[in-house]
DNA sequence: ATAGGGTTAG
């Protein structure tokens, strides 16, 4: 109650923002860490072995574990490092280490490379259930189904047990890669060999719900009541978050008020996805009362909450309430993250309301470590508002953080230069991408050559479709 | 890495 006249009797000035964002950026990484790591964006692959022999530091497996998560996205060297690693005397990487080079080798498709390192944890004795679980997940994204479930398969001869854990974990990768139908299956042939727990009906009830396919989400669930496994807090949030999805905010709120009576307590989970769903719909008092219950309860509001609630404000064109749930946050020590500063962001662009949006990008980028969509977002602002020297100037800043930016950073700069029939950088950028291994849009590929063909640039055209040739057809990232 | 939520872009 409080909290709604609170929120309707707003400050006048907008920018609390020096309030809110009081807190440090992150922690440095340590220092043996980046000297390995400039050894190894700076050295030709080749001569690795040799520079990092010299480079005169002492490994510890947390160091390794940073170097590999630096490089996860750049799996063949990933590799090379972790076998150099491997032959440092009194050294010998965690499991961990060991995990993030499969994941990175799986996510090049250098599958043998991969299975030569489960052996190794074989011999180490160190290979576990999760290994497998990491591998069915990598081989269901890459659409290899027959693989996932071969790897299922193939655990005990590697002398684990296939367990209730491994079987939800190949339920689970199967339903993430958009394969609930034959995860059903598999559920169906196995479920007596596997007495099913809660957590494997919540999967599937999760993998109908996106599939979407609210009738089966439906029967899963019923079918879960019938055999007598209870629903937890988990399966009544993924229920209520699939009505919502479908429409069906009556029958969600249904399921909240009938977990109330059996005793299981809503969280800031649940709130969260009916606070956004309101908020969708441009409901916002009921978003305001669904908050404001979730405070009676005593539940804690979290960030997701929180940026639920903005964006709900933000999308009814109420920003100053927005800002005065900034202010609520920080009073409650709630910490924003970069889609705070996204949602903020996304509003104030979406209504023109620029000159805003620079401060806000200013404050809050300092603070909630932008993602790549925040610099999306302000850089096709700035492409938009015919101002590409800023967007040139946030690329910039965007690239001195060694940030590595998505195929959509790189889809609105290099549209924005052709706009201004800048060719010549939009073509150094598209070469970048390319070589990068990012796959440009058709689009954007699309109207760069239209360009370069107006200006009887051929051979620039003929130099870019070639590099783009010797990309693998699928992308290599997920 | 056996289960769930919030932004945008394309």
């Amino acid at each position: 109650m409080l909290y709604k006249t609170k929120i309707q009797t707003l400050s006048r000035n907008p920018f609390l923002l020096k309030r809110h964002f009081s807190t440090k950026p992150k922690r440095e990484a340590p220092d043996p860490t980046q000297t390995i790591c400039k050894i190894m964006a700076s050295t030709p692959v080749a001569a690795l072995d040799t520079a990092l022999d010299q480079s005169g530091v002492r490994l510890t497996p947390e160091i390794a574990e940073h170097v590999l998560s630096r490089f996860q996205n750049a799996g063949m060297l990933a590799h090379r490092f972790f076998l150099w690693a491997a032959t440092q005397r009194s050294f010998s990487h965690s499991v961990r280490a060991h995990h993030a080079t499969i994941e990175s080798l799986a996510k090049i498709r250098q599958y043998p490379l991969m299975w030569d390192l489960v052996n190794t944890m074989k011999s180490n004795n160190s290979l576990n259930v999760e290994t497998f679980c990491i591998i069915m997940r990598k081989y269901a994204r890459a659409r290899k189904i027959d693989e996932a479930l071969y790897t299922f398969n193939v655990m005990e001869k590697y002398g684990l047990s296939q367990n209730l854990v491994a079987f939800n974990g190949i339920l689970s990768a199967l339903c993430k890669s958009r394969n609930v139908r034959k995860a059903q299956e598999i559920f169906d042939k196995m479920k007596d060999r596997f007495e099913p727990d809660s957590k494997s009906y919540s999967i599937l009830i999760d993998g109908w719900g996106k599939e979407p396919n609210l009738p089966r989400a439906r029967e899963i669930f019923r079918e879960m009541v019938d055999v007598g496994i209870k629903p937890d807090v988990v399966t009544y949030g993924i229920m209520v978050d699939v009505l919502c999805k479908a429409g069906r905010v009556d029958e969600a709120i249904g399921i909240v008020r009938s977990m109330e009576s059996s005793g299981c307590e809503p969280t800031s989970f649940i709130y969260s996805v009916l606070v956004h769903t309101y908020g969708v719909e441009n409901r916002i008092e009921d978003a305001v009362d669904a908050f404001m219950e979730m405070e009676r309860r005593g539940v804690e509001a979290d960030v997701v909450v929180y940026n639920a609630l903005i964006g709900a404000f933000v999308k009814v064109d109420r920003f100053k309430n927005a800002y005065r749930v900034l202010n609520d946050m920080d009073s409650k020590g709630v910490r924003p993250n970069s889609r705070t500063c996204n949602v903020m962001l996304n509003g104030l662009i979406g209504r023109g309301r620029t000159e805003e949006a620079i401060k806000v990008f200013r404050k809050m980028h300092k603070v909630c470590e932008p993602d790549a969509d925040t610099y999306t977002m302000v850089i096709k602002m700035f492409c938009e508002t015919d101002q590409i020297d800023m967007a040139l100037r946030v690329w910039k800043l965007m690239k001195s953080k060694r940030f590595v930016p998505s195929m959509h950073t790189f889809s609105v700069l290099i549209n924005g230069l052709c706009e201004k029939k800048d060719v010549s950088r939009a073509c150094v950028l598209m070469e970048e991408m390319i070589e990068k291994g990012i796959r440009p849009a058709g689009v954007t590929f699309g109207r760069l050559r239209q360009l370069l063909m107006k200006e009887g640039r051929d051979d620039v055209l003929k130099f870019l479709q070639q590099k783009m040739n010797l990309l693998v057809k699928e992308p290599l990232c997920d």
